[in-house]
DNA sequence: GCCAACGTTGGC
DNA sequence: GCCAACGTTGGC
């Protein structure tokens, strides 16, 4: 099993959506790094801290897990879409994606100013200068540590 | 709103 | 294949 983070603007889609939807396709990606990780490394059940970004107060929001994998994305061919690529083809797509489920909101939001002041977890892909991937690989003992943060 | 750090695009 | 210009991310 892996561990990930996964970027979300909870203007656009919240922790609190996830768990109204119970589950959602995680679209929008379009960053091959990104997508990478979601095509060849997510299996079923992993778990992923759901991160709030470009907001009040940037952190961990609660936790979530992969419910479906290789899925294909299916705003790359709705031309209205700000997410549609034309270069796409319906026959081979381009951006393959996860669906994730609603695991748990964390009490206390763990926030980024906690994760940087927090020596065990200076390590993390969140937290290194000029990383903007929106979805990290996380060891499994950063996540743990992570949890009971929030408790 | 600013801006640093990256990623992508496209001319050559 | 290089690289300048441009676009995006995301904290502050």
């Amino acid at each position: 099993m892996n561990f990930w983070l996964m970027k979300s603007e909870p203007d656009v889609f919240s922790i609190d959506d996830l768990f109204k939807n119970k589950k959602s396709g995680w679209e929008g990606v379009r960053n091959y790094q990104a997508r990478n990780f979601m095509r060849d490394q997510m299996n079923l059940g992993d778990l992923i801290l759901f991160y709030h970004s470009s907001c009040d107060e940037p952190g961990i929001a609660g936790i979530a897990k992969v419910s479906k994998t290789k899925l294909v994305d299916p705003l790359q061919f709705e031309k209205s879409s700000e997410y549609y690529d034309p270069k796409s083809k319906e026959e081979d797509p381009r951006w393959i994606m996860v669906e994730v489920e609603f695991v748990e909101k964390f009490k206390n939001l763990v926030s980024l100013k906690k994760i940087k002041e927090t020596k065990e977890l200076s390590n993390m892909m969140v937290i290194q200068k000029g990383s903007r991937l929106s979805i990290n690989p996380v060891d499994e003992k950063d996540f743990f540590l992570i949890k009971k943060m929030a408790l």
